[in-house]
DNA sequence: AACACGGGGTT
DNA sequence: AACCCAGTGTT
């Protein structure tokens, strides 16, 4: 046995008090539960696709991706032999873009290797690109009603409550202690709902904020709220702290044709396209234009001469919060550099709307007459 | 254990 | 302006 911190928890609870948490945690299900598209049927296809898209992602945020995608895309196979920029174009804006590329990846494995068919153990599901043991959770309770413990934001929340879990949740410890907890809650059967029901009630009753405890099925089975301790737990989210940037986009033109590269792989958006994009250390408008023309040209190959700036966009990635400055420029000469590493052309600006582009990239191409 | 990775919604 | 979101993969 190795050395364990003191025990600071309350008791764990026990056996008759979990059988009464999930009964009442399942019959209020059955009254709250919420009309998702990906709880139509079980498909493990489509388990597997809500559940890479709701990665750190709101349920309201995916619904109208879920339906695109699974109209377009209605099976693994489509998924498997679809071209990459139609999956990226299918998760335009819908952030963190390496999913896409992950579940693309893995369908294709699954056509190879497993006929079509989603791997139903832990070990063959997490061997998938994009899925961890969270997810690989997941699609098996909820796609083949499998036993399979889950922890995800909500239930992170719920069950760092219900056992008013004293250490830190985001810790290696908080954590074991949370998967921990959530294989005992596990009922013997109805693995499907019972995952659901969690994330369920985390997400409508006991959320970050104000906890509507009074509402809450489970409250007499929840040691914060009986010791009146919920909102002195540690958050089960880390800070950010931000860092200011500024970033400059130029649309070349050459005659009715814009410049457009790839991101490669070690950079943000990898896969997207984008106008030629870079840090901005000048500070002067005269010193922005030759750091541009430097800039595009290290980029492309691409030679050219700022004309004007047309827009401001602030927008933030992961921890930063970027101020990107939007010119336009007109080529002057060079000779557009494109290779395997990085691809770059010029395109019409009508070629845009099947150009999987970041969301920035997307409000430049509105304002050039794509 | 810390960090990168998007973008939008809520408080 | 913070905070938050049905995490995963890399360093």
């Amino acid at each position: 046995m190795s050395r364990r911190q003191p025990q600071t928890d309350p008791p764990n609870l026990d056996a008759p008090e979990l059988r009464a948490l999930r009964r009442k945690l399942l019959a209020w299900y059955g009254r709250n539960a919420r009309d998702l598209p990906w709880r139509k049927n079980r498909d493990p296809y489509r388990v597997w696709l809500s559940e890479v898209m709701l990665q750190q992602t709101q349920v309201e945020a995916v619904r109208p991706y879920f339906l695109r995608f699974t109209g377009e895309l209605p099976a693994v196979e489509d998924l498997a032999s679809a071209d990459e920029s139609r999956v990226l174009r299918l998760w335009e804006g819908l952030g963190y873009y390496r999913r896409a590329r992950s579940l693309h990846a893995a369908a294709k494995k699954i056509v190879a290797e497993h006929d079509g068919r989603l791997p139903d153990t832990l070990e063959g599901l997490m061997a998938l690109p994009g899925v961890g043991r969270y997810t690989a959770g997941a699609i098996l309770s909820i796609a083949y009603d499998k036993r399979a413990p889950i922890v995800e934001a909500n239930t992170r929340r719920l069950y760092a409550r219900l056992m008013a879990l004293e250490v830190d949740p985001t810790s290696t410890e908080g954590e074991r202690r949370l998967w921990e907890f959530a294989e005992r809650l596990l009922p013997r059967s109805g693995f499907s709902n019972f995952s659901q029901a969690l994330m369920e009630l985390g997400s409508l009753v006991c959320t970050p904020k104000t906890p509507r405890c009074d509402a809450c099925p489970v409250a007499k089975h929840c040691r914060a709220y009986q010791a009146g301790a919920i909102e002195s737990l540690a958050p089960v989210t880390r800070k950010v702290k931000f860092t200011d940037l500024r970033e400059a986009a130029v649309v070349v033109r050459k005659a009715d044709k814009v410049l457009v590269r790839q991101c490669g792989e070690g950079e943000r958006w990898a896969g997207l396209w984008d106008f030629p994009r870079f840090e901005l250390e000048a500070e002067s408008p005269a010193g922005a234009k030759s750091e541009i023309t430097q800039k595009v040209r290290e980029l492309t190959g691409v030679a050219c001469e700022p004309t004007e700036k047309i827009a401001t966009l602030k927008h933030g990635v992961t921890r930063y919060r970027i101020t990107l400055e939007c010119y336009e420029a007109r080529h002057t000469g060079g000779r557009l550099r494109s290779n395997k590493d990085s691809p770059a052309q010029w395109v019409a600006p009508s070629e845009l709307a099947d150009t999987p582009l970041s969301v920035t990239g997307r409000k430049l191409a509105g304002r050039i007459g794509g």
